[in-house]
DNA sequence: TTGCATAGTATATAAAGTACACTAAGTAAA
DNA sequence: TTTACTTAGTGTACTTTATATACTATGCAA
């Protein structure tokens, strides 16, 4: 079944996506390769984020969760809004005019994006590939990566919000399986703020909180001593959200 | 000169602006009222936030700051996005749909609105009024007002916002004088947090930010004691970034 | 049984936050 | 000129939180 959708024109959502390999924290992004019919010659190659229109009838969190469950088939993805560019020259160099051309955009309308960010249990995820080439960068290589119009500015943005949020809300977990181990929770603070953090001093922090409920199962096929695992209680969470002074990390 | 500009019809911009008069913090919203032409009842009265259209060739900041220009007569005011408001059900209750139908803007069209807060020294604005009625509201009081739209809900975010961002970020300084007392620092912080905070600590931790720097001059003109008078240095905050952990209060 | 890899644990010190009450200085009124 | 009033300004003891640091335990594999 196919509903036909009107698009708004001048609003789109771009979304930002975080997955965690166990090591590094990682943004999924889509290669864009502009190649010349005539020679087979690659004139433009660089990467974007996801993102598309909003239909007419669509609330803007609905587009975005449209636009990760096309690309990942996933319905209940973590999602947040952080920002919404909305500069008259978001899309002006050379190349992005050329890239308009070709999809028959055109020059003229400003389009105002709102950027979300979203949070994905990565070990879970097989990309749908399609025609599209969607890999999965390393946030530290990403500063390094040829962007399309402004969507390392939006990438940046991204980032720096959530570095702020996981100190004080307790979303880091939704980049994790639902049961991880203390070492996991550790590199995934680590890999988001990027500094090495003390492990006695980290658990010390995790056994204060009582939302983080250890399992009586253990890690298990791991060629070493097997880990504890453990769970984030989101109702033990809310259940003791006045006690607490509101952070985390 | 006027120059004319092509509004765009589904992207508006709504500011909340909040002000400090020492004791309170306050919201500044216009009284709206649609007044029955024949009988001369007032059949909706209600309050809104500043808002408008954003024009074709208008960055979303220079929209909001053009808003404020023409409410306050002052142009470098602080001014921050934070947030976006595009339900498709924004404007669904009966009494919004009478005003549309009123304003002859229809009932189809879906607005995507962009939140801005921002904050001014109320001591240095006179409000103009033109035909308009423009208060200042304890945000206190704001809770219990009938409000237009949705702009309660764009409110408490906005409230919620700067309640997290004063923590790390020195923008108090915005909603008062150039030069102030460290009771009246206090009493700001005090009215954002809505707590009473111990006047010897607060100082405490007043002496150690190098970048509130008391002045030679003591307050005139007062009943009582005079006291001393202190500006925050954004240079010295800049220069002293590295040092610091991140927080104020 | 030995080596390897990761899990798991405690204590001492420094820093920051909290609770708390009186004296000082200027104005105004008696 | 004395006194009352109002707000400014100050220090210390205690509690809590953050930081720095190194060894033993467990399971698997060779």
């Amino acid at each position: 079944m196919t509903i036909s959708h009107k698009i708004i024109s001048n609003i789109s959502v771009d979304c930002v996506i975080f997955g965690f390999d166990f090591e590094k924290l990682n943004v999924l992004l889509v290669e864009r390769e502009l190649v010349d019919e005539k020679s087979g010659r690659i004139l433009i190659k660089d990467f974007t984020l996801t993102g598309y229109h909003i239909f007419e009838d669509e609330d803007l969190d609905k587009a975005a969760y449209r636009i990760l469950k096309d690309l990942t088939g996933f319905e209940n993805i973590y999602l947040e809004q952080f920002t919404v560019f909305g500069k008259t020259d978001r899309v002006s160099n050379e190349k992005d005019q050329i890239w308009l051309t070709y999809l028959n955009q055109g020059f003229s309308e400003r389009i105002l994006t709102v950027g979300y960010f979203s949070l994905i249990d990565s070990t879970k995820v097989t990309l749908s590939h399609n025609e599209r080439k969607i890999h999965w960068f390393p946030i530290d290589e990403a500063h390094n990566l040829e962007w399309a119009f402004d969507h390392k500015q939006i990438f940046m943005k991204a980032l720096e919000v959530l570095r702020n949020k996981v100190r004080t809300e307790p979303i880091a977990f939704e980049l994790l399986p639902e049961r991880f181990t203390l070492t996991q929770l550790q590199k995934l603070y680590e890999a988001i703020y990027g500094t090495p953090i003390d492990k006695r001093n980290f658990r010390k922090k995790i056994v204060q909180m009582p939302f983080i409920v250890a399992l009586k199962v253990k890690q298990k096929g791991v060629p070493h001593k097997p880990a504890q695992l453990f769970l984030f209680s989101r109702e033990v969470f809310e259940k003791t959200k006045k006690e607490r002074l509101g952070f985390l990390f």
